[in-house]
Parts: C-alpha cells; structure tokens; sequence
RNA sequence: CGGGGCGUAGCUCAGCCUGGUAGAGCGCCAGCUUUGGGAGCUGGAUGCCGGAGGUUCGAAUCCUCUCGCCCCGACCA
C-alpha cells in the first residue's frame, strides 16, 4: 500500500453536469429540538439535519452527516494505510459456527444479534471481526516471511445494547475501523501496537481532537497491552484522570511516544492514588472522556483457538501473536461536536467539516447579488473548494442562525450593499472573527 | 436487566384528574408589507389522539393488553 495520503476529489452533491446549481440540503434544519435528544451532539446532529433516528440506536445518515462520517472514514483510512495496515472488507452477517470455534458464540450473551436464515443455519450480525480475520489469515498465511501483517476494514457493526443513548454516540448499529495484526513473536507484536497507537495520535489529531491514551482494563478480549483513546468533552461517559504533562505534549507538533507511555493517565474505575507514577495534586488533571479508540495486544487467545500457525524459522509451527484495535468511526461525529459546539451550534474543525465554506446570499433575486454569489460559488467549486451556497429565498437571520447551526469553518457573506460598494464578509465560525474584504481577497483566502 | 416517564398536526407541547366528538406556538401554503442575525398582518391546509380489545348512549380522556420511544442505574467502540 502507498504510504502517501490519497487525494480525495471534491465531492459535490450538486446534480450532476450542472456543478454551479445550488443545493437546498435536504432535509431543512429544525428550529426546535426533538424531544428524544439530551445531550448537545445529539440535539445538534438532529437540528442540522444530519441524522434521523430508524430505531433505537439505528439512524439513517442524512446528506450532510454522510459527508462527515466520509471524512472522519477517509482520515482514518489515510492514517491506516501510512502505519502499513492494508484494507480489505469483511462481511457484517457472520456464521455461528465460525464463532464456536473461538468459544465466544456462547460466551458473548445478549449483546450479540443472532439470526437464522431460511434453511435454520445461525448467523450473527458481527459486533467485531476477530474470528473472521483470524480464518481468512490462517486459510491464507503458512509461513513466517509473510509477517508481520496488520489488516484492518472499516464497517458496520451491531451491538445489541440494552440502552442505547445519546444518539451516535452509543447506537446499537455503528461504524467501526477495526484492524488485527499478526506477528511471528512478542516482540513484533509490540511493535505493531506501537505502530497503532503512534497512527491513532496521528489520527485524532488530524480530527482537531485531543485523545489521550489511558491505560485500560482489558474488559471481555483479555490481554495485557491496552489502551483506550478518550477525547476529553464535558459531556464524556468516563471519568479520566491524568498527568497535565499531556496537555503539554499535546500542544508540541511531535509525538513522544515514550514519554506518553510513562505518563500517568486512567480511567476512573482505574484510579489508584497510591501508584507510583501518579502526579502531585497539581500536575493531577480530572476530567470527562469519551471513549473513541481501544487497542489490545491480546497474544494467541483466537490463533490458539482457531489454528493460525504459520512454519517458522527453524521448519516448527508457530502460533501467531495478534492484536486488534478499533476506532469508533460513527461515534467520532458525535465526539467531535461534543469538543467543538457553542450555544448556536457546531464548530467543525476544517479537516472533517461537510463542506469547507458556506456561502451565504443575503437578497436572493437581487440580480448583482446573485451573480457576484454565483461567480464566487464557481470559482470555489472549481478551485475544489467545498462549498454550500444558500441562495434560498429567506431572510437573513434565518441563513445565519442555519450556518451557525450547520458550523461549517467560513462563512461568505454577500449581500447587496457590499457588492456595492465591491466587499463580501468572511466569518470565522470558530473565532467568530469577521472581516470584510475583496471578493478576490476573500478566494485567495480559502483557496490558498 | 431493575426503576421511572412519554406516545395528540412536520416540530415543541396543552387537553386526560372530573368522558360530550381536536387545540396553541413554531413550521407549511397564498396574498400584502418587510428585508444585514430565526419578521408583521390577513387568510388557508394539516390529525385512524401509537395499536387492539373492553366499559359507556358517547372514549384522546376510564380499564386491560400490546407496540414504540426516552430518562436514571448496572454493562460497552
């Protein structure tokens, strides 16, 4: 696999062979908040027009959600494939009988969806992959030289949780990047893990997220390497702790990976004040994480089980080391507002902002608003720039309260007095920054 | 899986206690006036009151069952 990140073209949702017509995003944003929604990604998620609810913890993604969880998807490819981990595409629907070799179809309980097809076979709706990875590596690797080997795929899952809750933050169906690795020995599986948890940092990062690596408890996989990745947000479900030396680190443009690792930083339920490299009461940062990555090293609990052995050095068998580590690619849309929203709405970090620039008409039919709008839509379009253009028939305060809401990074605002007097107005959905300039200034600007 | 709550117009909700045949605000449609931060006036459309059964002359309202959804707690990317 290419170690470049791959360009990806512009996409617009206009129709085709006609890239200049704007687009009324469907469906229209509500004023109101549903009254299923409690906490803020989800009540804005809804709002803007992202997602709808298909049943408990099943939505449907809306236009504008898709192309967030496009690029959330994509950062995470690009990191994916830098770290040398090669995609392929598992099914969701699994067979029971695969899983009784590992032991889990019975030991995984009710959080597992279980099916019958019509011949009575059972399935499952897969809620993880480990099982089929293990199968396809073993079917397919007999000898040493082809390791080490990291493969990873990025699709739907369903876990059938009783509560599901806060939207996509905790669905029952969601989208994940799960990735496995094989290794001849220890010592390569820690560098694989490495490998992962050096592309995870590289990944949130890119996302405008501060994830920080806490050590976790091994939960149902088993194993003795883990770390969960949780993106510090108010609203988080865990309690973390953690040494302030990461808000430090952070902040430098290199990762330290060693320095990481010897920092203190858990989760609540594995807080222990008592341990050695716990920081003095003022370097002792408490705060509320979500949980958007989770990596294990969990040795040869499947390839023991399911006979992933491969001939070694010296001609003899060797059962492979493996490792799994997942992001909550679904989740990370509704985290990442959790981390970047005002009381207006969202504040998307431009990397997986739905589109980079919203382009606001404040007197649609006024023929020298209109065409100034439209000459700097085409241009935006055609420079690759992402751009929604509201041209709708409203007044102003309504176009304006919906930008903040959808949060896109800029906003361009040309109204009929500017265009007389030859300036548009460039917002800063962040800062909140406005300033007024040249039409040609303002390209310049986003294009550059 | 324990505990609690809610299903009435596209959305937010009132009406239910104390049965008498469907309401408000926002949104939508039309017209006029407005027009740089969710406009004003006038007129209009919209409901199997989640579903089934029962009580009653009569049920959104009372009773039973059922389905869906939400919240708190225990569990998870």
């Amino acid at each position: 696999m290419g170690l470049n990140p791959v360009k990806v073209p512009p996409q617009s949702i206009s129709s085709p062979g006609n890239l200049h017509a704007p687009v009324h995003l469907f469906p229209a944003t509500l004023k109101e908040t549903p009254s299923e929604a409690q906490i803020a990604s989800h009540r804005l998620m809804l709002r803007a027009g992202m997602i709808r609810q298909a049943s408990a913890g099943i939505y449907t993604w809306l236009p504008l959600g898709l192309r967030v969880l496009r690029k959330i998807e994509t950062i995470v490819r690009e990191e994916q494939n830098r770290a040398g981990a090669q995609e392929l595409l598992m099914p969701t629907i699994q067979s029971a009988d695969l899983w009784r070799e590992s032991g889990r179809y019975d030991a995984y309980g009710k959080e597992m969806l279980r099916i019958t097809d019509r011949h009575d076979r059972e399935m499952l709706y897969g809620p993880t992959n480990e099982e089929l990875i293990t199968q396809i590596f073993r079917d397919n690797v007999k000898r040493y030289r082809d390791l080490p080997k990291i493969l990873y795929h990025i699709q739907w899952k369903f876990r059938d949780e009783v509560r599901p809750r806060f939207g996509v933050m905790r669905g029952r169906e969601f989208l994940m990047k799960d990735s496995y690795s094989f290794d001849l020995d220890f010592e390569g599986a820690k560098r694989s893990y490495k490998a992962m948890f050096d592309a995870y940092l590289k990944t949130f990062k890119r996302m405008g997220l501060t994830a920080i690596p806490m050590q976790a408890d091994s939960g149902a996989i088993g194993g003795t390497l883990t770390h969960e990745f949780h993106v510090l947000a108010e609203t988080g479900e865990s309690g973390v702790f953690y040494d302030v030396a990461y808000d430090e680190l952070a902040a430098k443009g290199e990762i330290d990976l060693d320095a990481l690792s010897r920092l203190y930083a858990v989760t609540d339920e594995k807080h222990d004040p008592t341990a050695a490299n716990v920081p003095p009461p003022e370097r002792l940062r408490t705060a509320r994480g979500i949980e958007v990555g989770h990596i294990f090293y969990f040795g040869t609990k499947y390839s023991k089980a399911m006979g992933a052995v491969v001939a070694g050095p010296d001609g003899t068998p060797v059962t492979v080391e493996m490792g799994s580590y997942g992001i909550g690619v679904s989740r990370l849309v509704g985290a990442i507002i959790e981390a970047n929203h005002d009381e207006r709405g969202i504040r998307w970090p431009e990397s997986v902002a739905p589109f980079k620039v919203g382009l606001i008409n404040l007197k649609s039919g006024d023929g020298a608003c209109d065409a100034a709008c439209e000459d700097i839509y085409a241009k935006l379009t055609q420079a690759g720039i992402d751009t929604l253009y509201d041209d709708r028939d409203d007044r102003a305060g309504v176009k304006f309260a919906d930008m903040d809401l959808i949060g896109l990074p800029w906003q361009l605002v040309i109204g009929p007095k500017g265009v007389a007097a030859g300036i548009v107005e460039l917002k800063n959905r962040h800062s909140g920054e406005k300033q007024e300039l040249s039409a040609d200034s303002a390209l310049a600007k986003l294009i550059g």
